[in-house]
DNA sequence: TAGTCAAACTAGACACTGTCAAGATAAATC
DNA sequence: GATTTATCTTGACAGTGTCTAGTTTGACTA
C-alpha cells in the first residue's frame, strides 16, 4: 500500500482528499494539485480519472446527492410517525445534512462548478428531490383528504418548503444567523423555523 | 479621458468591470487581471485601490448590500398598504433583487470570498437586515395586537421568512426550480411561496 | 511660479495554478 | 510469455494573485 505505481483505489482517495480540502479551505481555494499531493500522486493523476477540475467536483456533487437521499430516506424509516412529523423529520434531516456535509452541500448547489447536465447527475439529484416531494405529498394528502389539491399547488408547496430549509441552511452556513453556537439553541430555532410553516393547511389563492 | 496616467475614477470603473465579468463568467472564473484589462489599466492597478482580490469582492458585496437596502426601503414607501401587504412587497423585492443583481447577490452571501468582518461590511449588511426585521415586526404586531410576542419568537419568525425568500432565490439561481422561464409563471410561484407562509398567525410552540 | 511630496499607476518577477502531450510502468488478457 | 490496455508520471505552457521597485502626475506649499 506504500508507494506502488498503481494505487488501486485512487479515484476514491482523490474524492476523499477533495472533500477534506473543501471542508478546510473552501471551494474557492481548492487546487487540483493540492488534492493530488494529499493523495500522494502526481499533479496530473486526477485528470485521468475525472477529466478536469469540474469533473472531480461533479463526482463530489453526485456523492453528495447520494448521501442526501440516503439521509432523507433514513429520516422516514421510523414507524408510527404522522405525515406531519415525517415532514418535520425530513426538514430537520435536510438541514442537518447541510450543516454536517458542508463541502458536499456547497458543491451540490453551485452548478457553475460542476457538469450538472450529466445524466448521472440529473438522475441522482432528481432522486433526492423525489424523496422530499413524496414526503410533502403525503403531508398534504393527510391535511385535506377530501379535497383534490391541484398539481400546481402541490409543486408550489414543495418549492415553498424546500426553499425554507434550503434558505435556512444557506444563511446558517454564510454566517448570517448570528452567534448561534450551541446545539440546543440551534435545534430550537430549526424547530421554530420548520413549525412556522407546518401548521398551514391547504389554502386557495385569492 | 483617453489614456491618461491617472484614470480619475478607477476604483468605480474597476467595480463596474468586476460586476460585469461576474455576471457573465461567474465568481469562480473571475480574474483580477481580466478586470484590469477590462478597465484598461495594468494588471497590478486594482491592488492599489482594493488591496487584493478579496478586497475588491468586499467592495462588490458592500455595494450589493447598499442596493438591497435601497430596494427594500423602496418596496415599503408606497402608501395605503397593510402590514401584510408590506411583508409581501418586501419578500418580492428581495427575490427580485437576487434574480436581477446575481453577481452582487452571490458575493454578498459567500463570506469566504470577502472580508466580511470589516466594520463597514458589518454595518451595511446589518442595515439591510434591519429593514426586513422592522417589516416583519410590524406585521406580527398587527397580527396579534393584544399579545406581547416574546423576542425570541420574533427572531425565529425573521429567520423563517428570510430563509423562505433567500432559499427560493438560491434554488432559482442554482437552476433547481425546473424550467420556469416566463415571468408570469415566475411571479405566480413567487406569490405562492410568499403567501404560503404569510397567513400564519403567532403560535406558541408546544 | 517653482519645488516638493504623496497618491496613482506601471513593469517585472515569483510561485502557483489547470490542462495538455508524451512517456513510463504495471496489470490484465490472450 | 508477448502484447495490449489502463494507470500514472514528467515536462511544458499560458494564465493567475501578489509582491517589490520604479515611473508618472496632480496637489499643495512657500
Amino acid at each position: 500500500m506504500k508507494t506502488k505505481y498503481h494505487h488501486g483505489d485512487l479515484a476514491n482517495s482523490l474524492l476523499a482528499a477533495t472533500v477534506s480540502l473543501l471542508e478546510t479551505r473552501g471551494s474557492a481555494q481548492l487546487s487540483l494539485r493540492e488534492v493530488a499531493r494529499e493523495a500522494g500522486v502526481s499533479h496530473a493523476a486526477p485528470a485521468h480519472h475525472f477529466g478536469d477540475k469540474s469533473g472531480l467536483l461533479t463526482a463530489v456533487a453526485i456523492e453528495g446527492y447520494e448521501l442526501l437521499r440516503e439521509t432523507l430516506v433514513a429520516s422516514q424509516t421510523p414507524k408510527g410517525r404522522s405525515p406531519e412529523q415525517r415532514l418535520l423529520d425530513a426538514g430537520y434531516a435536510y438541514i442537518q445534512f447541510a450543516l454536517t456535509h458542508t463541502a458536499h452541500f456547497e458543491v451540490m448547489f453551485r452548478p457553475a462548478l460542476t457538469n450538472s447536465e450529466t445524466p448521472e447527475y440529473l438522475a441522482i439529484s432528481q432522486a433526492a428531490k423525489d424523496v422530499l416531494e413524496t414526503c410533502i405529498r403525503n403531508f398534504l394528502l393527510q391535511q385535506s383528504p377530501e379535497v383534490q389539491i391541484p398539481e400546481q399547488q402541490i409543486q408550489a408547496t414543495v418549492i415553498a418548503l424546500w426553499s425554507q430549509v434550503h434558505g435556512f441552511a444557506n444563511l446558517w452556513l454564510a454566517g448570517n444567523l448570528g452567534d448561534i453556537k450551541d446545539t440546543v439553541r440551534r435545534d430550537m430555532i430549526v424547530l421554530d423555523v420548520l413549525t412556522s410553516v407546518i401548521p398551514r393547511p391547504y389554502i386557495t389563492l385569492q
